[in-house]
DNA sequence: AGCTTAAGAATATGG
DNA sequence: TCCATATTCTTA
């Protein structure tokens, strides 16, 4: 449950929100005093005309008012909105209000964020109630003023600093409908910069930013008691503008600024976007499949009880075990080792454990279709249903949440949703029916508008193409400049599994990519023997084989030294990792910092080409006078659009070539070609191959 | 007694 | 002793 938060003395529902619309250091010169003059300046509009509290808010028309930081009394009227409505779920709520600073001396280098000269008696500060947007419809002439102040703060290129900026982001472009008149604005979130500068901890606290990034201010001592509420969030705006100027000469000195700017920067404006991008949902489907889910689980259930002569709760691990190997004995008649949870030396009852005692016994294999038909029920059919609003979804993306640089989702989880559908027999209550096969794919609830279409554009094995990148190999590199028109994944599964290409699986294919890249990040032999389902000399020879084939540990080794030498990994495009533990004495500590070293350059480096896709895609369609798609998610390496039917050809074509073409544009120069595939469909679960002309 | 919380296990995704 | 996410459920 999601809990109010105060920042800045606002409160709303979802997220604290701020802003401060501000000069930096090496921003371009703009007088913001000129552009905030020409705001209509009648009566009712002109410098502290009209402030008030709350209850006298309700039923007028004042809706904002400007006053200047030298007359507190003005402020402390400005009551914050408190929401009288229960805390929802409801990642489309919009903000309650909009507090700005304008700061019309820029020389911050000169002041010192201290108690008695925080405040600019020169600076301005706006403050708009954007609770009612209806409202501000009705009001022309508000509503125009409205409109005119965020466009001369979103539509210039001085930047504007905001603490999660996505949100006000995501109000602003609710506001205004047409996101391409704000695409191109700059904000500057110090959130995200303090995450660039160490990824490991994110989802800081404003105050815990300043306490790490502002030695000199201390948020407690700046505050005394007789500073009312709104003193209190004015003096806030001045230290976030502060933080921000420290955040970005650490961002300059470590070399992050650029990544900040041409990539993160821009990208906070696309997941606003596309949070306000909806996703369908077919709720008839998801109903009937919840209900066939659950006849399903309960028939499961009592196989499974008859399997194990007695009773017992599938879903706990404890009882499970007990009947396994206290009841069944099955690690008794089990050739190999099994293994144990980390934590309490337990039997492991895990996925790979019963894939092991599947030939023994009929209930490992009951209990492991048990999970998987839960798993599907509990998470994307019941779960996915509390997110609906109107038929459709809207995930809420996070762009600090990962170490990687990722982007995660939630709210609900698309990234995680099962790609794979699931099969079984639909049990006949009435007799002399034909047996039925039902197939469940929890992709297919995702459904485009009408008159619409999804589009994906995959990148194809783009960490491995990384890979071949990094490390020169000649096989490696040999294998992508060939231009293949077969999937490698595919291939090596036919040629390790001695069986034709056209036959295999797509469960046989994902395993050998969890095998390729698990070799590759420095997999263990007994897990891989797991992963495989054969021996551990096997899994070593497979290993071997492997590694002797693609020789890859040049570049391991090249990137664990340097790590050993500063303590931190780099991206390609310049994003860092420190690993603190990379010099350890304790050895297991170590090996994972190596481990983790590896991994970062490739997966961070395919986040960075993911997000330059986005990015340039999105230009592309700001730029572009007739396009209409919309952004509905990532899923890491792929970009799912919504089109309308008549461009479908057109933008196919415009995204293959921007994404292929980003091996140039990366600014590295790969060594290696990036392939796309594409495919589109009416629905995420059914998507064909789409050929560009 | 019933309630919340935090951690761990398990399984889904991506590579 | 592959990496890094979210979600759900159990357990203490």
């Amino acid at each position: 449950m999601e809990k109010y938060s105060q920042d800045f003395g606002f409160y709303c529902k979802k997220e604290p929100l701020s802003l401060v619309a501000g000069k930096i250091l090496t921003a371009l010169h703009s007088s913001h005093t000129a552009n905030i003059s020409e705001i209509p300046s009648n009566n009712r509009f002109s410098i502290g005309d009209y402030v008030t509290n709350d209850k006298e808010c309700e039923g007028t028309e004042a809706r904002y008012s400007i006053f200047r930081s030298g007359n507190p009394a003005r402020i402390t009227q400005l009551g914050p909105k408190i929401p009288t409505a229960s805390p929802q779920l409801d990642s489309n709520t919009l903000l309650s209000g909009i507090l700005i600073l304008v700061k019309r001396h820029s020389d911050v280098e000169s002041v010192n964020p201290s108690e008695s000269n925080i405040y600019d008696k020169e600076d301005i500060y706006i403050f708009m109630d954007i609770t009612d947007t209806a409202l501000l419809r009705e009001n022309q002439e508000q509503y125009n003023f409205l409109r005119k102040v965020l466009l001369l703060i979103l539509q210039r290129k001085t930047p504007v600093i905001c603490f999660n900026a996505k949100d006000l982001l995501r109000t602003i472009v609710r506001i205004y409908g047409n996101w391409k008149k704000v695409s191109q604005c700059v904000i500057f979130d110090p959130r995200i910069a303090a995450w660039l500068l160490n990824p490991s901890d994110c989802n800081l606290s404003f105050e815990e930013l300043v306490k790490i990034h502002c030695e000199r201010v201390d948020l407690k001592t700046t505050y005394n008691s007789s500073h009312t509420q709104h003193h209190i969030t004015c003096k806030r705006l001045n230290i976030l503008y502060h933080l921000m100027v420290k955040l970005q000469h650490k961002l300059q000195s470590e070399e992050l600024w650029d990544l900040f700017c041409t990539i993160e920067l821009p990208l906070t404006t696309i997941l606003a976007v596309m949070e306000n991008n909806t996703i369908q949902v077919n709720e008839e489907e998801l109903k009937k499949t919840s209900v066939l889910l659950g006849i399903h689980l309960k028939e499961l259930e009592r196989e499974a009880h008859h399997a194990a002569g007695e009773k017992f709760r599938l879903t706990s691990s404890n009882e499970l075990r007990q009947v396994l190997f206290e009841k069944l004995n099955l690690h008794l008649r089990c050739k190999s080792k099994l293994p144990r949870t980390s934590s309490c030396h337990l039997p492991s009852t895990a996925e790979p454990t019963l894939h092991q005692l599947e030939d023994l016994h009929p209930l490992p294999r009951i209990i492991l279709q048990f999970r998987q038909v839960q798993k599907i029920k509990s998470t994307f059919v019941d779960g996915l249903s509390s997110y609906i609003s109107k038929g459709c979804v809207s995930p809420t993306w996070n762009q600090t949440g990962t170490v990687s640089g990722r982007l995660s989702a939630k709210h609900p989880n698309i990234q995680g949703v099962s790609k794979l559908s699931i099969q079984f027999e639909k049990k006949q209550y009435v007799q002399g029916k034909a047996k039925e096969i039902v197939t469940i794919n929890p992709r297919s609830m995702f459904i485009s508008a009408k008159g619409h279409t999804f589009l994906a554009a995959d990148f194809s094995q783009i960490e491995l193409r990384l890979l071949a990148h990094f490390s020169s190999d000649p096989e490696l590199l040999q294998l992508f400049n060939k231009m293949e028109t077969t999937d490698i994944f595919t291939s090596m599964a036919s040629q390790w599994k001695n069986v034709e290409y056209k036959n295999i699986t797509q469960a046989d294919r994902e395993q050998a990519k969890r095998v390729v890249y698990s070799v590759i990040y420095g997999v263990g032999k007994e897990r891989l023997s797991q992963c495989l389902g054969t021996t551990r000399a096997e899994a070593n020879a497979f290993m071997e084989h492997f590694l002797q084939k693609y020789s890859v540990s040049d570049f391991t080794q090249k990137v664990i030294d340097q790590c050993h030498r500063k303590g931190l990994v780099v991206s390609l495009m310049g994003r860092k990792r420190p690993l603190p533990h990379i010099n350890s004495k304790n050895y297991s500590l170590r090996a994972q910092a190596e481990r983790q070293a590896v991994n970062f350059v490739i997966q961070g480096s395919a986040a960075d080409l993911c997000k330059l896709a986005m990015i340039t895609i999105s230009s592309s369609i700001t730029s572009s006078s007739s396009l209409t798609p919309r952004i509905i998610a990532q899923i890491h390496d792929e970009l799912l659009f919504e089109v309308e039917d008549s461009q479908i050809q057109e933008f196919a074509a415009l995204v293959k070539h921007i994404m292929e073409s980003l091996q140039h544009a990366s600014g590295v120069g790969l060594k290696v070609p990036l392939k796309v595939t594409l495919s589109c469909g009416k629905s995420w679960g059914c998507m064909t191959e789409h050929q560009v002309k």
